[in-house]
DNA sequence: TCTTTTTCCCATCGGATAGGTAGGAATTAA
DNA sequence: TTAATTCCTACCTATCCGATGGGAAAAAGA
């Protein structure tokens, strides 16, 4: 289950992607995210309610993992460093949830050998991988811009 | 990730799983799982070490979840209630850890509406049952069987 | 009947983690 | 100078994870 940290990441960034996507539209801007549009915490928070201050933690994570960057100061806030289809879902789950895997021991970015099994011949182990590659199949396929995108062009927000 | 609980049950299930395929072979008997051949926890400690308290109440979570039987007293101990191919690994996995879906709204058996958004037009929700989907694809079709199959014919447990 | 071996049940416990809060320093624009 | 913002450190509380302890109940064998 993914965490509320990473669930309030998902709400905060999809105001973000879809910022950024009017911007580059009426812009005729394709290239290269601008550095002039921060978006406040407080902002952010007025369009998905949540703790002002355990979001202020997650950006923090989100800038440090790099997928954000800050402008500090009246007028500061947050912004995506990168186009939203160029930054997969995975990335932020590792970021505020750590590994996708099921297991540690076959996990990509979080390996740790596991000591009461021989990997090459345990059953689990390649059970779990599999498991690993589905889950991956998907996120790291989909990006922040499915995250804005509607099915059926409803015009609520979520 | 997969809690300790879940792995250590594994860890049991290929014993149990083991035993009864090959008692299944021996006896040329592939219907029906025989009630003669319980497992003690003791005997399942020695195959796979770990805490003989905590694999109790393992062994229990799986008894009550319908997955295994039990015999009590002397000669007594565990075995499968059905045939390794017809418990999928998901099945074992919501005993211990509950939910697979990375989040309540698109959980099948443990489904709990997500209060602060609409669902039909929830880009997350969407995203997520996707991931859900994936992950269901290997862990129900893959059984209690899988566990047991080593790729190469090796030799060593796990 | 008595003893041994087992499952079964209930209570507890220490440490870690999740989720969230508080207060203030540093930076920037107006 | 003031107001608005990010940034940083520390803390807090409740829950859960992993594990343990002490028996009661059942069954088999001597």
């Amino acid at each position: 289950m993914l965490s509320k940290k990473a669930q309030y990441a998902f709400r905060a960034l999809s105001t973000l992607v879809r910022r950024d996507l009017a911007r580059r539209n009426e812009q005729n801007a394709p290239e290269s995210s601008a550095f002039d549009a921060p978006t406040s915490i407080s902002n952010m928070v007025q369009i998905h309610p949540m703790s002002t201050k355990f979001l202020e933690t997650i950006l923090l994570d989100l800038k440090r993992g790099g997928i954000l960057g800050s402008k500090k100061g009246k007028g500061g806030g947050y912004y995506l460093l990168k186009h939203p289809d160029d930054t997969p879902l995975a990335q932020v789950i590792r970021i505020l949830d750590g590994p996708i895997a099921p297991l540690p021991c076959v996990s990509l970015h979080f390996y740790e050998r596991c000591h009461d099994c021989n990997e090459a011949v345990c059953g689990l182990n390649r059970l779990m991988a599999e498991v690993r590659d589905a889950n991956l199949a998907v996120l790291e396929q989909r990006t922040l811009s499915d995250l804005a995108v509607h099915p059926e062009g409803a015009a609520a927000s979520a």
